[in-house]
DNA sequence: CCGTCATTTCAACAGCTATTGAAATAATCC
DNA sequence: GGATTATTTCAATAGCTGTTGAAATGACGG
């Protein structure tokens, strides 16, 4: 991921409204939810929401598709995953287990390791 | 983590230098480094990042010491951590398959807002 | 077509943010 | 004490951001 990438992921994040909206998202899973249900859900006018719902997706974080007269926004967790990764990349210059047993990986780790070591 | 901390961490990762601080920090690990030496590694003003510094002390995202005459800066682990596991709470409604094989973790669930079905 | 539903576009405005230069503070060395 | 090094404070300024209201677009049903 590009530095530039990451902050704009990151000022998209970075506001209360869209922050919300994003973590509705993300909770609502892969197939998404409509730009109204988000609206009632979060008690947002329709064209602010539509302001948030532009930065979140010129930040590649959320993607569209019409359903009828609906909009389907849902967030993209390829961008949040590699996101997570950007900021703890290399952390602790790979002695990961100093400052973040759970999510730190040691520098470049895309593929999820294989987890048979923690059959303990 | 409380939503307003995690918008303030956001915004204040939400900034190129910003960034580039906190991940020169998060790689040096918990002993930190001195302001000097992240002023001409990344080339800032010293006045500039003072003001850097304090956006991410206020976010809670780094500490200072002093030691001589050095500013000892270092990042704060555990926030970076909560900020991760904040953004994946409950995603997917629990399936975390779906989403993020990686970082995301079920969590207990905080009781999504009851959704409303969309028509099909 | 016409109405209405769902969402977007546009312009305007108030509030916030990052950077700069000059000056201040704080610790150390001679 | 006085010079030097390291960092912070302060005020000023240019640029960006979020919200609002009014109007436009696009899709569907009768």
């Amino acid at each position: 991921m590009k530095n530039d990438a990451a902050v704009a992921a990151l000022a998209a994040l970075a506001q209360q409204n869209r922050l919300d909206v994003f973590r509705l998202l993300v909770q609502a899973g892969p197939e998404g939810m409509p730009a109204g249900n988000v609206a009632e859900a979060l008690d947002l006018a329709p064209n602010t929401l539509t302001f948030h719902f532009d930065r979140l997706r010129e930040a590649g974080l959320v993607t569209v598709r019409r359903e009828g007269r609906s909009m389907i926004y849902a967030a993209r967790f390829e961008a949040m995953n590699d996101l997570l990764g950007f900021l703890t990349e290399n952390c602790c210059r790979g002695a990961a287990e100093k400052c973040a047993p759970a999510v730190c990986k040691p520098v470049r780790a895309k593929k999820p390791a294989t987890r048979k070591e923690f059959a303990s």
